[in-house]
DNA sequence: ATGCCAGGTAACACCTGA
């Protein structure tokens, strides 16, 4: 079984014991983060290496960054989506992973404040997504995109909708890219196995939210139809949240059987 | 309408996040 989980840590140097500890206890296959915070040359590689992972960052200062650990090697590495090219946001890395399986981490743009320029940027960066998963779908690889797509795709996903009705989160035109984006054929592996509301991924650090279970769902892992029927299992790690100095996001997991 | 936390940067305040 390839177990395969997404976690924004929100800056791997802040978060590193609680990444470490976390790799020991859940024994991810594959790890995707968001939120490195911090460039390449000064990401913790050689911790992570210590605790039986291989790396690949695409990091940046202060801001974003995204990485790929496993507990293979990493091979045909993709940093930034295709159109990218005006862009040093440090947003999608792609590969390989136990020799066939692609996965991709990704850090989608919040978008708030909206209407505005940050969410025009969001809206894009979408459509540049969806571009570059479809031509993914057409190679018929076995694919995991897994990350914080900065989507509530329900009301149900948030603990008010009331409160998030103006949020760049919940608007109809990120909804509706990420509807489009999954309807290009792929599958939510939690929502295979989960159908309940208020079902959290992230928790506000401010006014007791993670007490109160005042959350959101925002990350997400889509599996291309190949990974799809290999499904085995999916869910969130609540437990990682609780903990001292934590980040506001948990990790989500789906098991894979071997090909 | 704004701050509430938290992290990073840089400088002892401000930006970003969701």
């Amino acid at each position: 079984m390839i177990k395969i989980a997404t976690w924004n840590v929100n800056s791997i140097k802040a978060r590193l014991p609680n990444v470490l500890s976390w790799l020991e206890d859940f024994q991810p296959d594959v790890a995707l983060l968001q939120e490195l915070k911090t460039v390449d040359e000064t990401f913790p590689r050689l911790e992570i290496e210590d605790a039986g992972y291989t790396v690949e960052t695409h990091g940046q200062k202060s801001y974003n960054g995204v990485a790929i650990l496993a507990k293979s090697r990493i091979e045909d590495v993709r940093r930034g989506l295709p159109g990218d090219d005006e862009d040093d946001q440090a947003r999608y890395i792609e590969a390989t992973v136990f020799g066939s399986l692609r996965v991709a981490s990704i850090y989608l743009p919040n978008g708030n404040p909206q209407p505005g320029p940050k969410f025009d940027y969001k809206l894009a960066w979408m459509d540049r997504l969806y571009a570059h998963v479809k031509g993914c779908l057409e190679t018929e690889e076995t694919y995991v995109f897994g990350g914080d797509y900065n989507v509530i795709p329900k009301d149900d996903d948030v603990y008010s909708a009331a409160k998030f009705k103006d949020d760049a989160l919940t608007q109809p035109e990120s909804r509706a890219r990420f509807q489009a984006i999954k309807h290009l054929g792929l599958t939510d592996a939690l929502r295979t196995y989960n159908h309940n509301p208020h079902q959290y991924s992230y928790w506000d650090y401010q006014g007791g939210a993670w007490q109160k279970d005042n959350g959101l769902l925002i990350d997400h892992l889509l599996l291309s139809p190949e990974a799809a029927d290999r499904l085995q299992g999916a869910g969130i790690d609540k437990t990682p949240r609780g903990e001292e100095k934590a980040s506001d996001h948990t990790p989500v997991w789906c098991e894979l059987e071997e090909s």
